[in-house]
RNA sequence: CGGGGCGUAGCGCAGCCUGGUAGCGCACACGGUUCGGGACCGUGGUGUCGAAGGUUCAAAUCCUUUCGCCCCGACCA
């Protein structure tokens, strides 16, 4: 196509609101603009970047048997209603009434309107199993949309839905799901890790998720290099690090006016890790007491599955309780419920003493208090790994797709049932899979850019060929740009010439910056040779052709 | 929803503290020179200073309200 004839607003600086490299390489090459918070309007080049990625999508789900469907996006309350999530989702979900009254939504994700399909349309255990899937756009009223593409409002989802008669034919659609996700990542060009996630809302088992690390991903995960252990940081586990306890004995220490543990801790010259952190939290059955080790950080969502919904107390609860300032609370001599973090099994600690200005030193937890023992604190750099106890890494990361083991929750909720050999009734067995195009599209530029650019992955690059033509006031230049263009356009290679009248400096800087992996740079100097020069955006290598050498070039392109 | 920041020309920004009727760079239009890494010279057009209300002789500037966008956190099928 000719540079002259598409809308590719290209920009010098970096537009003001744009934090996230691929948020700024977006908008600077053109491919994207905001409309509003969290909503983007794709341009042209965009637009080819994401059908390339729907496209590889498509390739991989209908290998395994996919079939492509559309549903709406405009759901009857019923259905959402029948499941529970009318109720269970918050204002993440857009609502809305028709003119008749009715209650509507706007599908956030599908599960409530394919299992209905599926409760319509199955009815024998010789129809399944099956898998069906659209690529559609989801809305959902994030509370907070950010990093450009990354997490909007409105946005497109490939999801998929398995049905299968029992656990172990979820088993196969699961399994063959995680097959195709790894060759579509792969075939994006990404560096990717598939980690044990948290199914969250979505009920149901097992779960993982695909992820892209980068810097501006907003999930972080543990990863073993040793084992490939995998885990989202909100589930992961770990074997804590266990430091060479001292051997205190059993007494209190006055520390006046110093309440947290790194006052304490500089107070007393004790490292945090010798220090019980008591954590008072209000729960649905009265108060409970969390400890962590000092240098651990309680991960509330691990708390939460324990004791179920809680909120921080307030300080005048914790006096009230305890009758001592938060600063200098600790496990003993009272009979408030306590979860422990597992660490503290083991060693002698420091912690409050429930009285002011005191701490307690040589407190050996499973002698002195009782407590509830669970792993409560966020997994650190370096702890073991659980399954080889090597030392865990932690990267940011952004979640590109995600496979859930629903099992029979929604098929239950909306009577998709099927038959038996038997001419028995038995609920669908179901699992939903989904991947963000955008996320993609979004974290290949997170892994693959320079100063200058994107640089595309060949497979989801908006072109394949970028013709510079660097004088295009000289005849002989245009006449060969236009006979590479039009012999390579010819052979089916997706080739972009910049055929605007501008300077050279304009269009490599341009070039760079939408990064098409090869650029075909006609200048006089190689000209006069009989050459062309096909130079690499990722390496700047560069290699010529002659002129003539159409076969060369076709070849190279196809390679 | 809590905390912070920002709304001034198409884009990036200055001006606001200390009120006096709006400016710089880029982009854009025209002319000329230039032409393998975002050229140069000249000429020219461009604004409800996010919106509403208030204070004042006078408001981009001070006060109040409100809307929008971004960042941190909470939240996140």
């Amino acid at each position: 196509m000719r540079f002259s004839k598409l809308l590719i607003p290209t920009l010098k600086e970096n537009p003001s609101e744009a934090e996230a490299i691929s948020h700024k390489l977006m908008m600077r090459a053109g491919f994207v603009r905001q409309l509003a918070a969290g909503l983007y309007i794709y341009l042209p080049l965009g637009w080819r970047v994401i059908e390339k990625i729907n496209r590889i999508i498509r390739e991989e789900m209908n290998t395994i048997g996919g079939q492509e469907l559309t549903l709406p996006l405009l759901h009857p309350a019923e259905l959402w209603q029948e499941t529970g999530r009318w109720h269970d989702i918050g204002d993440e979900m857009f609502r809305l009434k028709d003119r008749g009254g009715r209650d509507m939504c706007l599908g956030m994700t599908h599960e409530e309107v394919m299992t209905w399909l599926a409760s319509k349309e199955i009815r024998s255990y010789r129809e399944l199993p099956q898998i069906w899937y659209q690529i559609q756009t989801k809305l959902r009223d994030e509370a907070r949309p950010k990093s450009g593409v990354l997490r909007t409002r409105e946005f497109l989802m490939k999801d998929s839905y398995s049905f299968d008669i029992d656990e172990s034919g979820l088993e196969e659609s699961y399994r063959i799901h995680e097959k195709a996700y790894r060759k579509i990542f792969s075939r994006c060009g990404l560096k990717f890790y598939m980690v044990e996630s948290d199914p969250g809302i979505m009920g149901g088992g097992m779960s993982h998720e695909f992820m892209a690390p980068s810097p501006a991903g907003e999930d972080e995960i543990t990863l073993c290099d040793n084992c490939g252990y995998g885990a989202n940081i909100e589930i992961a586990r770990a074997i804590p690090l266990i430091p060479k306890f001292p051997s205190w004995k059993l007494e209190e220490v006055e520390t006046p006016e110093k309440r947290t543990i790194e006052e304490v801790t500089s107070y007393l010259n004790i490292a945090p890790e010798f220090f019980i952190k008591s954590i008072m939290v209000m729960g649905e059955d009265g108060p409970v007491l969390a400890l962590v080790r000092g240098d651990q950080t309680l991960h509330e969502k691990k708390l939460k599955k324990i004791i179920g919904n809680f909120r921080p107390a307030h300080r005048d609860e914790v006096k009230e309780l305890l009758g001592v300032e938060s600063g200098f609370i600790g496990p003993m001599g009272h009979n408030i419920r306590k979860i422990a973090d597992s660490s503290l099994k083991e060693g002698v600690y420091v912690s409050g003493s429930n009285k002011e200005g005191y701490h307690t030193k040589g407190i050996t937890p499973t002698r002195d208090f009782k407590a509830e023992y669970f792993d409560i604190h966020i997994t650190k750099e370096g702890e073991g790994c659980p399954s080889c106890s090597k030392p865990l890494r932690i990267e940011k990361a952004i979640e590109v797709g995600n496979i859930f083991k629903l099992g029979i929750k929604y098929s239950i909720h909306l009577k998709a049932n099927y038959l038996d050999e038997k001419g028995e009734e038995r609920p669908i067995v179901m699992g939903s899979y989904g991947i963000g195009p955008a996320r993609i599209a979004a974290s290949a530029i997170e892994q693959n850019h320079d100063q200058n650019g994107i640089i595309w992955p060949q497979s989801i690059s908006p072109f394949q060929a970028h013709i510079l033509p660097l004088n295009s006031k000289d005849p002989k230049t245009t006449d060969v740009s236009e006979r590479i263009y039009s012999g390579l356009e010819s052979n089916r290679i997706e080739v972009l010439i910049d055929d605007r009248d501008e300077r050279a400096g304009v269009k490599f800087k341009d070039a760079d910056l939408i990064g098409i992996p090869y650029q075909i740079v006609i200048g006089e100097k190689n000209l006069k040779e009989g050459m062309v020069e096909v130079k690499e955006r990722r390496s700047g290598e560069k290699r010529r052709f002659k002129v003539e050498d159409m076969a060369g070039m076709i070849s190279f392109f196809r390679k």
